[in-house]
RNA sequence: GACCCGUUCGUCUAUCGGUUAGGACUCCAGAUUUUCAUUCUGGCAAGAAGGGUUCGACUCCCUUACGGGUCGCCA
C-alpha cells in the first residue's frame, strides 16, 4: 500500500503556522515513506472564501518547500482538487447514504443518523480513544447536507479522503472529536477508513490559543522578515515533535529521514519567537555565501542601499552577525555606502579616548602613506601612531572601529579595514572629528 | 455544563520503574579575540497536588487542580 497524505486547507484566511505545521507533518510522512502528498482546497464555504487566501496558501507552501504531488496547478488522477468543483461526486455518495436509510430531513437539511454505540479509534498519536455515541445529547445527529443543497465539511472531507485513497490523515487535535463522526460516515458509505494522527495545537507564548494577529502566526510574514524557509520548517517541526536526540538543527532532508509520528508529542506547544530566530541564525551560518547573497540582496536593494563590486565580500563579513536577513541593511550599510548613521553612545565612548580623538589627522596621514593597503598594514600604522602618542595600540581598536563604522558592533576590524579600502578609511577618520551624532 | 486530550526548568524537549532528571532557547558569569560580536566554558532553573501499587515511581493506577479541545445548516 502506497502512503497518501493530504493537506486540506480552507481558503478563509492566510496560512498560519498551525496549518503550515499540519502540512509539514503530512509532507514529511509522505516523503519519508515514498508516498504522495496531495493538496486539496476545501472551499465549500463560499461566503468566507477569498482568492487572496487561496493564493496565500499556495505561496506559503511553495515558500516553505512543501511541494505537492497532486493538487491545484499539478493535476492528478483524483481531481478536481477544489471541493467547489466536486458536486457530482458528493451527490453520488450522498445517494448511497440515502439508499442505506442513514439520512433524514430536518428543517430542510439532511442529517446523518449515528449508530448509537461506543466508537473506538486508534489514533497514531493519541492512542486508543473511545467516544460513547449512546449519549445523544453529546453527539446529536449531524447535518451533512444543508437546506440550500450544499454539503458540510464532515461529509465532503470524508468522501474526498475515500475518493482520493488517502491512507493517513494527519491533522490538528481540534479534529479529534470529529473522528468518530467520520468513522461512522465511512462505515455507512462502505469505505475503508484511513489511519488518523491528531497532532497537538500550537499556542501563544502566554498559553492562549494562537490566532490571527498574534506575532509569528502568519507564514506570509516570515519571508519579509528574512527567515530562511528551511529554518521555519525546522522550527515548527520542533513544536510537538522531537528527534529524541540532542540535535535540533535539521535540513529538510534530515527531517524527512528522522520524522516519525510515534515521536509526536501529546501536549500543545507554545510558540517561542526568540528560539525561532535562533534556529534561523543557525541555518544562516550553515548556508554558503552565495546563497546568503541571493537572500540578502533584495533586502539591501529595498533599503535603497548601493550594491558595490565587493558586495559578496561584504555579505560574507556580516553573514554570521545576523539572525534575520532583514537585519542585513542595518548591519552592512556602512560597508555598502557612506550614508550611514553614527550611534551617539558609541561615538561618545570613542571620543572619550582623547589621545585617539586628538590623533585623527595623524592617523589619516599615516594611512595615506601606507605602501600597500591591507588590514595588517593599517594595523601597523595604527600601532605606530598610537605608540608615538603614548597609547597602547589595543586601546585604539575600539575607537577606530567606531570612527570607521559609526557603531560599537560589527564585523572583525580587519575585515572592515579591507572592505572599506584606504580612501574611505582616510575620509572617515577626517570626518569623525566633526561628525554630528545621531 | 457534558465529553475528550494533556500536565518535566520561564519556553521547546529527553527520560519509556532504579539517572547527580540530560540537551536547547533566554538570562548571568568567566575565558579567548591587541576591537565589538562570534566562539568556548561554567552557572541559574523542572517532575501540578494528594493518595495508592512497588524493594523502589517523573515513569503504572485513582482523585483533585490547572491547561487545551469538542459539543454549528464553520471548516
Amino acid at each position: 500500500m502506497t502512503v497518501r497524505t493530504r493537506f486540506a486547507p480552507s481558503p478563509t484566511g492566510y496560512l498560519h503556522v498551525g496549518g503550515a505545521r499540519t502540512a509539514l507533518f503530512n509532507w514529511l510522512f509522505a516523503r519519508k515513506h515514498g508516498g504522495s502528498f496531495i493538496l486539496r482546497v476545501e472551499d465549500t464555504d463560499e461566503a468566507r472564501n477569498t482568492d487572496e487566501a487561496r493564493q496565500a496558501i499556495f505561496d506559503g507552501m511553495s515558500w516553505l518547500g512543501l511541494d505537492w504531488d497532486e493538487g491545484p496547478g499539478k493535476g492528478g488522477n483524483s481531481g478536481p482538487y477544489f471541493q467547489s468543483r466536486r458536486r457530482d461526486i458528493y451527490d453520488a455518495w450522498f445517494q448511497k447514504l440515502a439508499d442505506a436509510g442513514r439520512v433524514y430531513q430536518d428543517d430542510g437539511a439532511w442529517r446523518f443518523r449515528f449508530e448509537r454505540r461506543p466508537v473506538t479509534m486508534n489514533d497514531l498519536v493519541c492512542g486508543e480513544v473511545t467516544i460513547d455515541y449512546r449519549d445523544e445529547s453529546n453527539t446529536p445527529d449531524m447535518v451533512v447536507k444543508r437546506s440550500d443543497g450544499s454539503y458540510v465539511f464532515h461529509f465532503v472531507n470524508v468522501v474526498d479522503d475515500l475518493e482520493m485513497n488517502i491512507t493517513h490523515v494527519i491533522r490538528g487535535e481540534d479534529h479529534l472529536m470529529n473522528t468518530p463522526k467520520h468513522l461512522q460516515l465511512i462505515g455507512a458509505l462502505g469505505g475503508k477508513a484511513p489511519q488518523y494522527a491528531h497532532i497537538p495545537l500550537i499556542l501563544n507564548p502566554d498559553g492562549s490559543k494562537m490566532s490571527k494577529r498574534d506575532a509569528g502566526a502568519a507564514v506570509g510574514d516570515y519571508p519579509r522578515q528574512g527567515f530562511l524557509p528551511a529554518a521555519v520548517v525546522n522550527f515548527i517541526a520542533l513544536l510537538g515533535w522531537s528527534s529524541k536526540t540532542d540535535e535540533e538543527i535539521f535540513t529538510m532532508a534530515e527531517l524527512v529521514e528522522r520524522f516519525a509520528l510515534e515521536n509526536v508529542n501529546r501536549a500543545p506547544a507554545r510558540f517561542d519567537f526568540e528560539k525561532c530566530k535562533w534556529v534561523n541564525q543557525q541555518h544562516i551560518s550553515k548556508i554558503g555565501v552565495e546563497e546568503f547573497v541571493t537572500a540578502a540582496k533584495p533586502f539591501v536593494e529595498a533599503a535603497g542601499l548601493p550594491v558595490p563590486e565587493n558586495f559578496t565580500a561584504i555579505m560574507a563579513a556580516v553573514k554570521d552577525k545576523v539572525r534575520l536577513i532583514e537585519e542585513v541593511p542595518a548591519a552592512a550599510d556602512f560597508l555598502l555606502g557612506d550614508g550611514f548613521a553614527y550611534d551617539p553612545e558609541a561615538v561618545a565612548k570613542a571620543r572619550g579616548n582623547t589621545a585617539f580623538a586628538g590623533a585623527l589627522e595623524a592617523l589619516a596621514e599615516s594611512f595615506e602613506k601606507t605602501a600597500d593597503w591591507s588590514a595588517d598594514a593599517a594595523k601597523t600604522a595604527l600601532a605606530e601612531v598610537a605608540q608615538s602618542a603614548g597609547a597602547k595600540p589595543g586601546q585604539w581598536m575600539f575607537p577606530l572601529r567606531v570612527a570607521l563604522s559609526g557603531r560599537a558592533h560589527g564585523p572583525d576590524l580587519g575585515e572592515i579595514l579591507n572592505l572599506l579600502g584606504r580612501e574611505r578609511c582616510v575620509a572617515r577618520l577626517r570626518r569623525f572629528g566633526s561628525v554630528s551624532m545621531g
